[in-house]
DNA sequence: GTTTATGCAAATTCTTTGCAATACT
DNA sequence: AGTATTGCAAAGAATTTGCATAAAC
C-alpha cells in the first residue's frame, strides 16, 4: 500500500470503488462518502492511491475523471492502453477487457495512453 | 457553416484557430481572445462550431477541453478515432496523423472515440 | 423587422489549500 | 512521541446563465 497508512477513511474509500463494478467519477464518489468523509479528504486520497499504484484514472467525457481500483495495470504497465466505453446518456462507464497496440507511433516517449469510446449502451438504446 | 452566423466573433475566433497550428486548450483561447471576445462569447461560440462541425474537441491530461479546427474529421467520420499526444511537462498537443480500429470492440454503439497518449515531447526532453 | 449573438455580472460546479485538531504507527 | 491525515472554511479555477443591448440576416 505504498506509504499511504490505512486510516478509516482509506478502508472507506477502497470498500466503496468496490461496491462499484464500474468506474465512477470523482464527484459521484464525493456525494457517495459525504456522511463519511469530506470532499478534500476524497480528493486527496485519490491521488495518494494513484501514486501508490492501487487505483487508476481517466478523463470522462465530460472533463471529469473517473477512478477505479487497478485490476490488470500494475506500475510497469504505463504504457498499455485503457479503453473505456462511456455512454453518452446515463454516463456509466465500463472498462473495456481488450488489450492493443498502436501502430505508428514512432519519435514519442508515451508514459501512458487513455482511449475513451462514447456512445450508447445496451441498457438506454 | 450551418446555422451560425457570421459575426465578427465567428471569424476571430476562426483566424485564431487557424494561427495555432497545434490543438488549443479553452482556457488559453479564452485568454488569447480576452481583448476581443467575452469568454463566454468564447464558450458558447464553440459549442455552435462543434454542432456544426467546424471544430472538434477532445479532453486533455488535466480535464481541460482542446480545440482544433476539423480537417480529416466530418459528420460521416464520427467513428473514427482522433490520436493526441500531450506532452506532460510543456503540455502541448499534437494531432498524430495515424488512422487505426480497435479489435474487439462488438456489441458497443460507439459515436467517437478520443485517444490521448501523454509522454515528454522532443523539446522538453 | 425579426431573430440571433454578445457583454456583463453573478451564479454554479469542481478542485485545491492553509491550518488547527485528530488519528495512526 | 512523532508524523501523516482529516475536517473545515475559504480561495481558486473553469464553466454556465439571465438579461438587456447590439448586430446579423
Amino acid at each position: 500500500m505504498g506509504i499511504t497508512r490505512q486510516t478509516k477513511s482509506v478502508k472507506t474509500l477502497l470498500a466503496a470503488l468496490d461496491q462499484h463494478q464500474k468506474a465512477i467519477a470523482v464527484t459521484d464518489l464525493v456525494k457517495f462518502l459525504e456522511k463519511e468523509m469530506n470532499k478534500s479528504t476524497v480528493y486527496r486520497l485519490l491521488n495518494k492511491l494513484m501514486d501508490d499504484g492501487v487505483v487508476h484514472s481517466f478523463i470522462g467525457n465530460r472533463g471529469l475523471r473517473w477512478y477505479a481500483k487497478c485490476q490488470n495495470c500494475s506500475d510497469d504497465h504505463h504504457n498499455d492502453i485503457h479503453p473505456h466505453f462511456q455512454c453518452k446518456k446515463c454516463g456509466d462507464v465500463k472498462c473495456l477487457p481488450i488489450s492493443f497496440t498502436i501502430p505508428g507511433v514512432t519519435g514519442y516517449n508515451v508514459d501512458s495512453a487513455s482511449l475513451l469510446m462514447v456512445g450508447v449502451c445496451s441498457n438506454c438504446s
